[in-house]
RNA sequence: UCCGCGGUAGCUCAGUCGGUAGAGCGGUCGGCUGUUAACCGAUUGGUCGCAGGUUCGAGUCCUGCCCGCGGAGCCA
């Protein structure tokens, strides 16, 4: 019996006999000569079926084997430049586990609402492949950076009592009689986590009921969340860049193959490497005036287009900071001397790609908060648990958010984020 | 939610002025010892999104609804 082996470990068994166990992802009938892609998850090899070199219960076997049939495939490594992957495997033996039946996805075109309904074979696409590798790399990156520099990993909620920022766009569900929400993000539970461990993340699905329908929302995605005790906006703003420029390293260090499966140009990921420049609101308002925006007001929020002629001042992500007060969340602390704007930023990724990072210095005065709380129309029975943690050794804190789907639609160069996250949600869309 | 475009074979689409429902791919059968989305020949395949209306006659015109795609707002 030849040794089991995975497509990507092939590179080992040049000259041996070994067994794969895969799918069909094409095949090409030459009559006596076969040519069979099989993929097996790690990878694809081409498998070659010659009518002399097997049985031929086996050969006729390869003959009517079909896309996507599950297969115990049995022949001798070869490397071979004619191949697609450099490696062939010559065929001594070839069984049938399956015999699949009108796969739909064909190797020719789809339109985007056929492939995703066939969302749980879609996956099985080289390209969509690429991307969920590339995604997986990204997370373990994300996690491996933040353990390696003293963040703990403290797990929030995701059945929460109240809303995190207020407001309409939350998941309302029944807990046994009295309404919980799907969170939209673990930052307050963050803020208290701080002051028990000092620097703390948390990573995991968010949930926002909103009714938009863009190339760059999910109705759930996945978000991680580092916070730290005694940082300032700029110490977030360091932490931030760092852990970016390492995982767009780390990706392209790891998954050149991938980056080239999705056609990424990859020249624009070298240059992402820290420092990141840092615009304040009051100058990006002023490039936007003087960038085919001349009307643009001073103390409105950017949309799309204000945030792609920003980034596309520059070749690597750009800190937009000290936002307007009254746009952004109530828990920010307000510049000194300028409580018009406050200590916020976000972190724009280049090419047009828009905001991943959103965050900030978070508001440390009891007082500012108790008024900013009944300012915004929110019921403070629900922020009790919140406002003690201004009272029991309050100090000045940041943190930030960094939506993972985004980061792996820009990472890919990605139209659109469904494509980022195995099964994604969207507006009225939850199949399969 | 608003604006725009669309829904015809399993898939991607064409269908002119209202007059017999089309192509390519896929599937099936046959051929081929170097294919890369193979190629060649044959063949198969329809609730024209749904409901109603106008008409001798509707894929085509009208009304309503459903669904999809793109964009906006909001956000990560």
């Amino acid at each position: 019996m030849a040794p089991v082996v995975r497509i990507s470990d092939i590179g080992q068994h040049v000259g041996q006999t070994v067994t794969l166990h895969g799918w069909i992802y094409n095949r090409t009938d030459k009559g006596r000569l076969q040519f069979i892609q099989v993929r097996d998850g790690s990878g694809t090899i081409q498998a070659v079926a010659f009518k002399k070199n097997m049985p031929e219960a086996a050969f006729d076997e390869a003959r009517r084997v079909t896309q996507e049939s599950s297969v115990v495939a049995t022949g001798s490594v070869r490397e071979d430049p004619r191949s697609p992957t450099g490696y062939e495997l010559d065929l001594s033996d070839f069984a049938i586990v399956q015999l699949a039946q009108d796969y739909p996805i064909t190797p020719k075109e789809h339109g985007v609402g056929f492939l995703m309904e066939h969302r749980h074979l879609w996956l099985r696409s080289a390209r969509q492949h690429a991307i969920i590798r590339i995604r997986a790399t990204i997370i373990r990156s994300i996690r491996n950076w933040l353990d390696d520099h003293g963040f703990t990993l403290v797990d929030t909620p995701i059945l929460t009592p109240s809303a995190a920022e207020g407001t309409t766009t939350l998941f309302e569900t029944d807990y046994f009689g009295t309404p919980a929400y799907l969170t939209q993000s673990g930052q307050l539970y963050n803020e208290a986590n701080i002051m028990a461990f000092g620097k703390v993340y948390c990573f995991g699905p968010t949930f926002r009921a909103e009714k938009s329908k863009t190339r760059r929302h999910l109705t759930e995605f996945w978000m991680v969340e580092p916070e730290m005790a005694f940082a300032t906006l700029e110490d977030y703003m360091d932490v931030a860049q760092d852990m970016v420029s390492t995982i767009v390293q780390t990706v392209l260090e790891k998954h050149q193959a991938d980056l080239k499966t999705v056609e990424r140009d990859t020249t624009w990921l070298e240059k992402v490497v820290a420092p990141f420049p840092r615009l304040s609101y009051d100058d990006a308002v002023a490039l936007l005036q003087q960038n085919g925006f001349p009307d643009f007001p001073w103390g409105e929020d950017f949309g799309a287009p204000h945030e792609t002629t920003i980034s596309n001042q520059y070749d690597r992500p750009v800190f937009v900071y000290h936002y307007p007060t009254h746009f952004k969340a109530f828990y920010m602390e307000p510049v000194e001397g300028r409580p018009e704007v406050c200590r916020s930023a976000d972190l724009l990724a280049p090419e047009g790609y828009g905001e991943i990072i959103g965050g900030g210095q978070r508001m440390t005065s009891l007082e500012l908060l108790e008024q900013r709380i009944q300012e915004h129309k929110l019921p403070r029975e629900a922020y009790e648990w919140y406002l003690d943690l201004r009272k029991y050794g309050s100090v000045p804190h940041s943190g930030f958010g960094l939506g993972i789907e985004r980061t792996v639609a820009w990472v890919c160069g990605l139209e659109h984020v469904r494509e980022t996250i195995p099964y994604p949600r969207m507006l009225e869309k939850i199949y399969p």
